[in-house]
DNA sequence: GTCCTTAGTTATCAGTCGATAACAACTATG
DNA sequence: CATAGTTGTTATCGACTGATAACTAAGGAC
């Protein structure tokens, strides 16, 4: 017999994979409900039913991808628990683009006030949880996300990953350096 | 005399000031032009008939941050044509922080066909021309670029900046360690 | 003063979007 | 089979937003 209905469960799950999709090409603001519905397969007033708003939709997409991002962290901790070992996870990281620039979509909308404070905390149990792996030190942490943010918005700008632009001969020169 | 009626030139300039603020707390498809007209004190109408579309007003502010930027680093490397140098020219960008936060807009933006183009050119013509006054290799201008990302969207998120939330534990140990 | 260019307004619209309400259909259980 | 709970839809609304059109008024040139 041919499954046609989801649970609940498996629909939210589902839809907030749609979101990461639909909210990392268009942000916060510039990303529609229905747009996620579409990518989904159901209707607009469902997706609203489900989450509740479009802001609880965003909040619990945001707080996805953080958590995958940490899982992907730990489980490279238990083999390798130094920050070239989680350097080297960002492999994985770069397959999922869309995981790092939905987060980065989440820190710069939050100025909103209602997704502020949920967005950094998210970025505050990165930064913890780094530290607590690998015991690098502050400045070391903090080279090693500012990387990690750079690699984020070159995705985020289609200068990395799956349907980046043509590349230009200064983004060759930027690219070489970056952690293959 | 009181000067009521500016200069197309003249309302050009205080009009992308004003998107400039604007913009950099809702981002390009979080902002209404209607915002940056009151903003500047003048009819939202007025806008689309000065820039043509809310795209071209969104462009212009981006060039606008990315110039004023370069500026800035060209001024600095006149005194001391080191990434320290420039660094140290970082300061002056953090006051102004709301050029930064719509420069990072505008990449997260770039996903928009519309905008990509010119948000890459922006950026590639920011990397080129620190290599450029510093003669720095490809590594230690990703490391720059890199860390500067990183204060970019510390301060989008609030974390960082005039307006900054109440500061989190693990906020102050990322925040010694950014180059005073 | 009159005229003409340029700065700026009000009125208005067509499209979009998030959200609500009412209804329909599937499925498990007894 | 009946019925109750859950999954999903269609219809619709009110608010918002970018853009257009038509009108108004300042101020320099002559």
């Amino acid at each position: 017999m041919v499954r046609t209905r989801l649970t609940a469960q498996e629909r939210h799950a589902q839809l907030v994979a749609a979101a990461v999709t639909a909210f990392a090409q268009g942000g916060y603001a510039g990303t529609t409900t229905d747009q996620v519905a579409r990518l989904a397969g159901v209707s607009q007033p469902y997706v609203i039913r489900i989450f509740g708003s479009k802001q609880e939709l965003f909040l619990a997409t945001v707080r996805h991808a953080g958590e995958r991002v940490q899982q992907i962290w730990r489980d490279a901790a238990a083999v390798d628990p130094t920050l070239s070992g989680l350097g080297k996870a960002y492999k994985q990281l770069l397959a999922e683009r869309d995981l790092l620039v939905v987060l980065l979509h989440g820190f710069a909308a939050a100025a909103d006030p209602g997704l502020g404070d949920a967005v950094r905390q998210c970025y505050g149990e990165q930064f913890t949880l780094v530290r607590e792996l690998t015991g690098a030190s502050a400045e070391e942490t903090r080279d090693f996300f500012a990387n990690g943010m750079l690699i984020t918005v070159l995705g985020a700008m289609r200068v990395l990953g799956p349907d980046a632009v043509p590349p230009q001969p200064w983004m060759a020169d930027l690219l070489d350096t970056l952690p293959r």
